[in-house]
RNA sequence: GGCCAGAUAGCUCAGUCGGUAGAGCAAGGGAUUGAAAAUCCCUGUGUCGGCGGUUCGAUUCCGCCUCUGGCCA
C-alpha cells in the first residue's frame, strides 16, 4: 500500500467538446467563480473580422471574461498548430505566474494534442515551397505527388492516402525544407515534459439529436446576426479567396459560395448546418479516444455546481485526480 | 370534371426489354504530428404509393384507387 504523492505542478484545465455543446457558457461561469483565465483553443477564432461565424463571445462577454488567443491573425494569413503551441505555452506561463489557473477552452483537438505531445523539430511551412507544391498538385494531381513521396519516404506514403493532398504536400514539404523525411523527423522527436497538472473535461449533450438541434438553431441565429454581411465584407477584399484556410471555415465557405451565386439561401442554410454537424462529428471522434477525458453531460441539471466543486478541489490540489474524476462520473453521458 | 406526367433510400433522382434495385447529397463510423472549422478513408434492405389481374415469378406489363404537379374545361 502506497500513499499517492500529490502532483506539485501548477494546475491547468482543458475544456473540449463539439461545436455548439456550450463550452463557452460553461467556461465563463467558471471564470466568474474561480481564479481562472481563458485561453481559446480554436483555429477559426484566431482570425480578425471573423466574429459571427466563428462564434466568438460578444464584446461585453469578452470584457467580463477575457479570452486569450483570439483575433491574432488577419484572414489572409495562416495560423498553425505550432504557432498555437508556442502562444499557448506563453499564455499559460503568464497566467500561472499571476497566480491564476489557465482554462483552455475550444474544439480544435489538434491544438490540444500538439500542446501536450509537443515537439518543436518540425518546421512551419515555407510559403514559397508550398506554393510550388500547390502548382505541381494542380498540374500532375495528388496520386503523382504521392508516388514521389513514396520514392523518398515509403513509410509515410504507406500511411497517407494517395488522395490526401494536404498530408502528401506536408510530407514532401518537410523533406524539401529539412532534407529529412517525415519518418526520420518523427523518430527524432523527444517529447518535452508538460509543466502543468491537468483536469481534462469533455462537454457534450447526451443525445446526438440534441446537438443537431442546437447546431441548426445556432447557424440560423448566425444568419440573423449578419453572417452573410460579415462574409460580404471579407469578400470585398481582393486578397481573400476560397483557397485560404480562414475562408474554408465552416459557414464562411458556404456563405462565400452563396454570394458567388452557387446556390440560394435555402441551400446555404442546409449546407451550413450540415457542415457544422460534420465538424461536430469529427470533434467527437477525437474525443472518444482522448486519454484521461472526463465526459460531462452538457444538459445535466447539476453540471455547473458539480464542475465548480471538482475544479475547486483540483486547483487546491487537496486530493488526487482520481478522487476528482470519480466525482465527475455523475456527469458522464451514457452514449453518443 | 377531362387529358398528360409523376409516386423507388431521410432528400433529389436513375434503373430493372419481367428474375425484389443504385448514384449524388444527407446521415453514421474511423483516421488525424505546425493548413485541422482542414484533409482523407469506410458504410447503401428500401412494404420500388395502395389494392387487384396476367405470370412459375411483378417494383417493372394491365386495370382500378389514392396523392402530387402541369395543361384543358
Amino acid at each position: 500500500m502506497m500513499l499517492e504523492v500529490l502532483d506539485e505542478r501548477p494546475p491547468a484545465i482543458f475544456l473540449l467538446g463539439p461545436t455548439a455543446a456550450g463550452k463557452t457558457d460553461l467556461a465563463i461561469a467558471l471564470v466568474e467563480q474561480l481564479n481562472c483565465e481563458i485561453i481559446s483553443v480554436d483555429s477559426a477564432q484566431v482570425y480578425k473580422g471573423m466574429d459571427i461565424g466563428a462564434a466568438k463571445p460578444d464584446a461585453a462577454t469578452l470584457a467580463r471574461a477575457p479570452h486569450r488567443l483570439i483575433n491574432l491573425r488577419d484572414p489572409a494569413e495562416s495560423y498553425s498548430a505550432g504557432d498555437f503551441r508556442r502562444d499557448a505555452l506563453q499564455a499559460m506561463q503568464e497566467i500561472t505566474a499571476a497566480g491564476k489557473t489557465p482554462l483552455l477552452v475550444g474544439g480544435t483537438s489538434l491544438y490540444y494534442q500538439r500542446l501536450l505531445a509537443g515537439d518543436s523539430n518540425l518546421p512551419s511551412s515555407n510559403p514559397l515551397i508550398r506554393q510550388q507544391l500547390e502548382k505541381e498538385l494542380q498540374a500532375i494531381g495528388c496520386p503523382a505527388l504521392h508516388q514521389r513521396l513514396a520514392a523518398i519516404d515509403p513509410e509515410s506514403a504507406a500511411k497517407i492516402a494517395p488522395t490526401d493532398p494536404q498530408r502528401t504536400l506536408r510530407a514532401l514539404e518537410l523533406f524539401l525544407q529539412t532534407g529529412k523525411t517525415r519518418t526520420q523527423l518523427w523518430q527524432e522527436q523527444q517529447p518535452e515534459p508538460f509543466a502543468w497538472r491537468l483536469l481534462q473535461l469533455g462537454l457534450t449533450p447526451t443525445q446526438r439529436s440534441t446537438l443537431h438541434q442546437r447546431i441548426e438553431q445556432r447557424f440560423l441565429l448566425m444568419l440573423e446576426q449578419g453572417l452573410i454581411e460579415e462574409v460580404e465584407a471579407l469578400r470585398k477584399r481582393s486578397d481573400l479567396h476560397l483557397g485560404l484556410v480562414s475562408m474554408r471555415a465552416v459557414g464562411y465557405r458556404q456563405a462565400w459560395q452563396y454570394l458567388d451565386g452557387d446556390f440560394d439561401l435555402t441551400e446555404l442554410k442546409a449546407r451550413g448546418i450540415a457542415a457544422t454537424r460534420q465538424l461536430a462529428k469529427r470533434q467527437l471522434t477525437w474525443m472518444r479516444s482522448w486519454q484521461h477525458l472526463n465526459w460531462l453531460q452538457s444538459d445535466h441539471s447539476q453540471l455547473l455546481p458539480c464542475v465548480l466543486a471538482a475544479a475547486t478541489a483540483f486547483i487546491a490540489n487537496e486530493t488526487t485526480n482520481k478522487a476528482i474524476e470519480n466525482r465527475l462520473l455523475a456527469l458522464n453521458p451514457t452514449l453518443l
